[in-house]
DNA sequence: AGGAGTTTTGAGAGCGCTCCCAAAATATCG
DNA sequence: CGATATTTTGGGAGCGCTCTCAAAACTCCT
């Protein structure tokens, strides 16, 4: 608690200030004897250096930030930010970083967090979730300032900025297969926005899906959503009257509301209209109904994501990044493939 | 972009730093029209102060810390967090706040958290989400460290600790009571973890509305959760055999589990039995049939823990405060008041 | 115009650390 | 055993800012 200095631990040691750093970070070229002495001294005093001091010498800060543009407000509604969120947490404490979080939530916040974030002296790198057109300025930003970043999420303009995702096309393209294979011949879509690159590139794989089988492409299935529950529900409403005998929704939420919609409509599940979902968030257990999904691996790619990170912080911003990460359909009893049809 | 520093500011308007250094921290005794150039070499520079050189000097880092302990990893599961939070991030970016969020996994992570939360340097003050017996470890070196610091919900322990909750034994004697104005005879709990304030409060506030009606209190009707849907859905099947014809569910996301139990024992809600909810998060209007609750005002909560952290820094940690936040009773389907009974 | 009071300005000393460099201590070898 | 190579150590400058304090520049009186 005292506001000790490392000047006093070098006292305290007999030593010289450099010293009492070289051990503290662990450095060579220091006697074992006198490493050691350090070391108990440090112990005893409950020393720990200051980390602005620190900072401003070493122009590193051991701090990473997250920025959740304005275009993730859904933050709250979706519990997959929670669970990217803690994937990315889990990697800082790991690797000794502090993790600080930019919600943004209006267009003043933007202004006072941007300049922040894209400051050397704060930050020794960004995360950005992204893949919506709004994101764009703070990209640029971010780019242009030299910072380290990794976009969470495939960008709209992707040219110089490294990014991690997941293979939506193909995702959505085997869930979208699977229905097809089991049979249903009317399979609706409830596709995420169209100013997102997720929902484009599922809904993309969705109609990939479909042309490979031939299938003619009803505009009437397909419907677009805002990954909310209430969103799901609506869209699952509008889709109704096109009567689909199967639905992918482009995230466990959506796919939950849609159901809820569906229920409601007086339809059985999956007797009446199957449900494909995304993301297999816990909460594709919760329903009274199994939600079959595409599994992605949403903590680890958090993790994987702040080691990319450092990997740019450790080796350089170029080459660009790009890390694409696998994912599972996960077959459960919404898209009735485990009863007999 | 540039590495601009104070310096150079100075150089370029043609004053010394501490004259920049006024206009930057907004200070008086600097002439308007000196101002106003120091102004302008800002914007066409683009410079910003370098975070940590400010903070060496001045001794703050205008950095608030929010650490979630182990016990709160249902972070993941319980949309409580993400909305407390986007109110704490809200009020930080309000004052100019950076946020750094300490997300605590393991036993490790605590190794490495603690010491770097209690530590001034990093942080001007801390606040942490708590109210679990395991929590007390952390508050109490945070106390003794003399950092300011806000405690969201009370903790076991809270002489000499700053505070801020809501009155959950009133809270939740109120939900019970309307229970029983309705007219139910049997009604049951599923209540929080016994290791838990925010558990025992509501727990009371239950027992308070039976005795007060002079209710025996039946063991049988009173069983335990976890705090996720799953925990209410498993505390649901205990409660049945009891054969409850109303339920006061501690939370939210409980009485949703504990709803879909009863809906595949046959149950209707809420003819058969009635539920009751505690939270008031979307979620509680977003199962088919729409849930009474007790709102609480999550994201204000976590507004004005922030605004309450920022009191003890600016005007000291004594005296120790405290702030009960109100609550209301909102009735909907679920608990039948609604319909004719 | 001169002096007291007030406001504006700049110099300089830190804040607590890192890191370069040279000095001191130790090791190595012919 | 002395000369050279190597390792260990400490001094000092500097990271970019804040803040105190004294000097300089203005006010406002009489």
């Amino acid at each position: 608690m005292s506001d000790l200095t490392l000047e006093d631990v070098a006292r305290q040691a007999g030593v010289s200030r450099s010293t009492v750093s070289r051990v503290i970070n662990g450095r060579p070229n220091v006697r074992e004897d006198v490493r050691q002495r350090v070391l108990d001294v440090i112990r005893d005093t409950g020393y720990h250096p200051n980390v602005a001091a620190r900072t401003l010498a070493s122009q590193r800060s051991w701090t990473l930030g997250l920025v959740l543009p304005h275009s993730v407000s859904f933050f709250f509604t979706d519990p997959y930010y929670p669970h990217l969120t803690k994937g990315i947490a889990q990697a800082c404490n790991q690797y000794n970083y502090t993790l600080a979080l930019f919600l943004v939530g209006t267009k003043e916040d933007e202004e006072k967090i941007f300049p922040r974030v894209a400051r050397k002296g704060l930050l020794d790198g960004v995360l950005v979730q992204a893949g919506h057109h709004g994101d764009q300025q703070i990209i640029g930003l971010l780019v242009d300032s030299k910072m380290p970043l990794v976009v969470a999420g495939r960008p709209f303009r992707s040219d110089n900025v490294s990014y991690i995702d997941i293979d939506n096309v193909n995702a959505a393209h085997n869930a979208v297969r699977h229905l097809i294979q089991i049979g249903y011949r009317r399979i609706g879509t409830i596709a995420g926005p169209a100013h997102s690159t997720v929902g484009l590139d599922r809904k993309e794989g969705y109609l990939k899906a479909l042309k490979e089988r031939g299938r003619e492409v009803d505009e009437a299935l397909i419907v677009e959503g805002d990954f909310t529950e209430t969103g799901g529900y609506y869209a699952m409403q509008r889709l109704l009257p096109a009567k689909p005998d199967a639905v992918f929704a482009a995230s466990d939420i959506m796919a939950i509301g849609a159901m809820r919609a569906a229920r409601e409509a007086g339809l059985r599940i999956p007797t009446d209209i199957a449900f494909v979902g995304f993301d297999d968030l816990p909460i594709a257990t919760l329903s009274d109904i199994q939600l079959t999904t595409v599994r992605q691996p949403v903590v680890q790619f958090g993790y994987k994501a702040v080691e990319l990170l450092l990997d740019l912080i450790e080796n350089g911003l170029h080459p660009v990044r790009r890390v694409i990460m696998d994912t599972e359909l996960i077959i459960r009893d919404s898209c009735g493939a485990t009863r007999v049809r």
